[in-house]
DNA sequence: GCCGTTTTCGGCCCGACTGTTTTCAGTCG
């Protein structure tokens, strides 16, 4: 995996090197297609180069594969260190600032002598950068902004924090008598696991107002541009919000433009010019007549082209558009409104907030039918794993529970920390008197590959344990996954008929989605937890449900849409 | 540089906003 993203990285950088030389455009997108797609495969690329396959990734010719090959010889493409040694080698560094692209980073280095950040920042306060032609004080002024943006370091944020910010944004403007629709687009509506602006399209016929309204808004921290349709603004927690403003009939053409993905879009746009037809935001047009064919709805927009509509979560270019123009059937994905039960909840026992009987309360009110009280294991004890006794006690209480309650259901369960030799934390004797055994992994990440493995598929190999939590232990924006051989893991969990959790805590999302559709593919059932630490947090379970959609998964897949009594009976082992 | 039930050569998605400009190139998504 490390390969793909390092070859992409370089690709991109080639693009921009080759961009500077005025060369071919096409051939910079070649490059940057190219680099886009190997960002998208699952398999690490070497894996890929053995099968001699590598020509079968979009975007990947001859001549590109013939450098990925010589990158995984020789940790090196000559081509790459051939134009850096012919460029400055703060180019690469200029052109990430905001505002700045290959023509003014050209006119920077050549003609003011740039050499690094700093200098250009000391240029741009002195206003030493205005006496170039095309550049004026605006752009100095922008360029020093652009630079404290990139030292703050422009991250992603994860979609649990995104979510409200936007929700919050589009409440507001909803209030304007102007507004008519107004939705949540870009990678929110995809539900990707983390985002890098909030996009908000609204209808309206009076879109100044909208714009000006927006701009106005008391969190706003920095306008970025303010159009008569489309405005970008930076909210206080740094993160860009792009608002743009439609007429009510080309709702549905934007609504597509504007949720992307921009891959996705591309291709859609290939399809029309084959057939005839143009789309842009307004809309879908006959090129010849240059009549409008349709764009007020998303549903038309797919029809014009011969498409059933897509939704949002799979707009990712990763081969949906062709296979449903074949006519593969579209996923019936699984909605929160499918989710029976939470497979994953904490309580106060261990680290946990709150009792069981708050959670029950909480679920009952999501309209579950049952919760998994699944605690940690006793060698957990920084987070006060429950002792034999102490777990033996809780069963107990549970099943008293259960007596007072109709139509819910409170399920034994445990998460038991898999030890570092894969074995477990409990005895099979502890483990037998369980309604639900999870597994998972706390301690020791710094295994390696093969020992992260086997452990994780001892553990499967334990006729109790149902369900590995957690699988790859990667925190967003924290700790990266730890390494296993998937193909193995998803082999065993095949074999010993062992479901694998989607977490649902926001900043876990773990399986991620691609994992979660190699499972589903290699006929793996997933169980959806939100890990939740108190009632409060039973809500996250909605972003598991993002993860499962942009997966895939339908109701067939996800244990949580089953009964009770369904589940544990498809839980069972041997 | 890639790619092909229109092609192995000749195409390659589309438009808004900015800044500095006298009509548009550059940048972005």
């Amino acid at each position: 995996m490390i390969n793909n993203l390092e070859i992409a990285k370089i690709f991109n950088q080639i693009a921009d090197l080759l961009e500077l030389k005025d060369e071919n455009i096409f051939r910079v997108r070649a490059y940057r297609r190219a680099a886009q797609n190997l960002e998208a495969v699952t398999e690490d690329v070497s894996e890929i180069a053995k099968r001699k396959e590598l020509t079968k990734i979009p975007g990947i010719g001859e001549d590109l594969a013939g450098k990925i090959t010589e990158f995984i010889k020789t940790g090196k493409i000559r081509f790459f260190e051939k134009l850096k040694k012919h460029t400055s080698s703060i180019y690469l560094e200029l052109i990430t600032i905001p505002g700045i692209g290959p023509k003014t980073a050209e006119e920077l280095i050549y003609k003011l002598k740039i050499k690094s950040l700093k200098g250009l920042e000391e240029k741009a306060r002195g206003h030493k950068l205005s006496g170039i032609p095309g550049l004026g004080e605006k752009t100095e002024s922008n360029i020093l902004k652009g630079i404290e943006l990139i030292r703050k370091g422009r991250e992603r944020v994860m979609l649990g924090t995104a979510l409200p910010l936007a929700e919050d944004i589009t409440r507001r403007l909803k209030k304007l008598p102007e507004t008519g629709e107004i939705v949540i687009c870009g990678s929110l509506r995809r539900q990707k696991e983390t985002i890098r602006d909030i996009d908000i399209l609204v209808t309206s016929s009076n879109p100044r107002k909208i714009m000006n309204a927006f701009i106005g808004l008391p969190f706003i921290k920095r306008v970025l541009a303010h159009g008569p349709t489309k405005s970008s603004a930076l909210i206080k927690e740094d993160i860009q919000v792009d608002v743009r403003v439609v007429e009510p009939e080309s709702f549905g053409a934007a609504l597509l433009y504007f949720t992307g993905s921009k891959e996705h879009n591309i291709h859609l746009r290939k399809i029309a010019v084959k057939k005839g037809l143009k789309i842009n935001e307004y809309g879908v047009f006959n090129i010849k007549t240059k009549k409008k064919v349709g764009g007020k709805t998303e549903e038309e927009m797919y029809k014009t082209l011969g498409l059933p509509y897509i939704p949002p979560e799979l707009r990712e270019d990763r081969g949906e558009v062709e296979s449903f123009a074949k006519g593969a059937r579209v996923p019936r994905l699984i909605d929160l409104n499918d989710i029976k039960g939470d497979y994953h909840v904490h309580t106060k026992a261990s680290d946990g907030s709150n009792s069981i009987e708050d959670i029950v309360k909480a679920a009952i009110a999501k309209n579950y039918e049952y919760v998994v009280i699944s605690d940690h294991s006793k060698s957990l004890k920084i987070a006060g794993g429950l002792s034999e006794d102490e777990l033996l006690k809780q069963i107990k209480a549970i099943r008293e529970i259960n007596k007072r309650l109709k139509n819910f259901r409170v399920l034994a369960g445990s998460e038991v920390d898999i030890l570092e030799d894969g074995s477990l934390d409990y005895s099979d004797e502890i483990l037998a008197r369980l309604d639900v055994v999870t597994a998972s992994i706390h301690t020791g990440f710094k295994q390696s590959k093969e020992k992260l493995t086997t452990r994780i598929t001892r553990a499967m190999q334990n006729k109790y344990v149902n369900i590995i939590a957690h699988l790859s232990g990667r925190l967003i924006g924290e700790r990266d996954a730890y390494p296993l051989n998937m193909d193995r893991i998803f082999k065993t969990a095949r074999e010993t008929n062992t479901t694998l959790e989607i977490n649902a805590f926001p900043n876990r999302l773990d399986l991620d989605d691609t994992n979660a559709k190699r499972a589903k593919e290699s006929g793996i059932m997933m169980a959806i937890g939100s890990d939740s630490h108190s009632a409060l947090q039973l809500e996250s379970m909605k972003y598991g449900v993002s993860v499962a959609r942009r997966a895939w998964l339908e109701k067939k897949d996800v244990l949580n849409c089953l009964t009770a009594d369904e589940a544990l009976k498809r839980l069972k082992k041997g």
